[in-house]
DNA sequence: CAACTTATCGAGAGTGAGTCTCATTCTGCA
DNA sequence: TGCAGAATGAGACTCACTCTCGATAAGTTG
């Protein structure tokens, strides 16, 4: 949406050697609108692109840092824009529906958080590179439908 | 490994109407003399069973919630022993190898983390069940080796 | 604008982790 | 020992995902 995305992400694309063609602008978009990992099944809908372009272009942005692939509960991968651009979080993951909702801690708590990853891992001579949170639970709708 | 373990599993196989035959006896040995989530391959390899009696008994254990299922950084689902067995915990998760490795958290940095996730949930309405934190990076031998 | 070069597109074939089928074997019980 | 129901495992199958390759679009040079 805002034009810092897209500039960000035509910077990054063109450092990996890579044009900022439409299809990949609309994978921004799509990504960008939803505020939330979607499946390769929403984002072919909402792009209207071809499912093979759908997967060969989120590879190419994952590969130059702009998009982040990450595991549901579920059978299906979902796709976000990464933490580089819209900054880190982490994630309400529904065990019935698979539904992940983005979601941030309170500064002080990231802080705790990481600074005892910190000590963690250097215990274990483990190159830390950054963390993943979910929070696992019934989201909102499952929780009053029962689902 | 202990009796404890097999006590308990078997416990919890009978409540959900399953028997604790010679093959889950063995899963659930492999698991805990593993100590960290194995992938399938492992598991055939370390068990002799049958690729078929490996994927159909460890979903009759994750049934009964003696076994877990994660995705780890790589192409393969892994499983360990679930947490009512062998307690809380997370995970050192390497993006080169997909090696996991079994970690704690100090007792109260585990604490507050409890209290922001319960905060957070109730402001959204999320039916919190557990959360899953993974540490990413590269482990020890990822590191030294530049693999 | 025409001719050329290079990257992207996308329909369709292919791959393989994971699931399902079913004839055989095991297990518990009388 | 005989029977009923459950478990086993080789192999067929599914389907999310990847790869192939001819068509197409986008620069580039003169
Ligand atoms: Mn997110
Ligand atoms: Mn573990
Ligand atoms: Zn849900
Ligand atoms: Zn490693």
């Amino acid at each position: 949406m805002s034009g810092d995305v897209h500039a960000a992400v035509a910077a990054r694309l063109q450092s990996a050697d890579g044009r900022y063609t439409s299809a990949r602008r609309r994978l921004v978009e799509v990504l960008a609108a939803a505020g939330q990992p979607l499946t390769v099944g929403d984002i072919c809908r909402d792009s209207g692109l071809a499912l093979s372009s759908v997967y060969r272009n989120l590879g190419v942005l994952e590969e130059a840092g702009i998009v982040h692939r990450l595991a549901g509960h579920d059978e299906f991968a979902r796709f976000e824009l990464a933490e580089e651009l819209v900054g880190h979080h982490h994630h309400l993951a529904c065990s019935s529906c698979g539904a992940m909702t983005d979601v941030r801690l309170p500064p002080d708590v990231e802080a705790e958080l990481d600074r005892a990853l910190s000590r963690l891992a250097r215990k274990e001579r483990f190159a830390i590179e950054t963390h993943r949170l979910d929070v696992v639970g019934r989201c909102r709708t499952c929780a009053s439908t029962g689902g």
